[in-house]
DNA sequence: CTTCAATTCTTGAATATTCAATATTTTCAA
DNA sequence: TTGAAAATATTGAATATTCAAGAATTGAAG
């Protein structure tokens, strides 16, 4: 009887897997939604982040939107050209740029969280209410966790 | 009383962030174990994948490792330089070209296997057996009603 | 105070990824 | 059997990301 290594198993058993093949797959849709208004998912969340109306600053954005920090700043360069959002140096540490959203990022991001409804609806039913907040709790004690 | 619209809830609740969190986080600490040996987690699935010994095409080498088509091919090109992989022209349709493991290849594929596993039961530990195999059938599921 | 280390953000060069176009082979309908 | 459409893989140009270095500011120890 051989020994029960898990050395063999296939790699759609590995959970970093199904994770990426879950993230892919979710990703690809949400993708899919927001192209209608021609903007990536990651602006989506940037702009959802900066919508509480405060300033942001790029260290705390970066992690808050999934970036690391020089990826951050060049596609803020890019949103600020498009007038979404704007820089303001944070006047009590000069070293911090404080990020906002524009009167024309919030319109956007009205839109745009409107087609991300949209899809989470559309999981909803496909996926079952049960199973998608089972999901989102494991996922969220799985990330505490590997704090 | 306000109506009680999702458009507002904060992005950390939502699915597709909470699944890029995760995945972002996972395959950080995987990365981290694998770049002992020096090699890219999308090496090592590839390596994994052809370690059954079979020739397999780039077309379904793509979709089992989660990387598109141009992507496969420009990775395998490095691979091939370092022996780890080769490609041979598939008789029965000469479109197609199939991957090989290479005995280099199956040595590191080894080696790779069980820094992967390490992984696993590191997670195991943190997290508990029991949301683990909770969180993989959940994720299984989520695929399979995304197509 | 002053200087040196730490923090924060940006920049430029090196890499990697993607999109569109190309080349080759196969399939299949006329 | 021929010719057009589909399938498969690669290539090259355009974009995007990353790594390492740099500039500015702050903190804090001497």
């Amino acid at each position: 009887m051989a020994k029960p290594s898990k050395e063999n198993t296939p790699i759609t058993e590995h959970l970093a897997y199904l994770l990426a093949q879950a993230n892919r797959e979710i990703n690809r849709q949400l993708e899919l939604r927001l192209s209608k208004e021609g903007v990536p998912v990651e602006q989506w969340r940037i702009l959802k982040v900066l919508s509480d109306g405060n300033g942001h600053s790029m260290g705390e954005l970066a992690g808050a939107v999934l970036l690391n920090h020089p990826t951050l700043t060049k596609m803020i360069d890019r949103m600020v050209s498009d007038t979404l959002v704007y820089r303001v140096q944070d006047p009590g540490d000069r070293r911090k740029v404080l990020m906002f959203i524009s009167d024309r990022g919030k319109v956007l991001c009205k839109k745009l969280n409107s087609l991300a409804v949209d899809q989470e609806e559309h999981i909803l039913e496909s996926y079952g209410d049960k199973s998608t907040s089972e999901l989102k709790r494991l996922l969220e004690s799985l990330i505490d966790s590997s704090n």
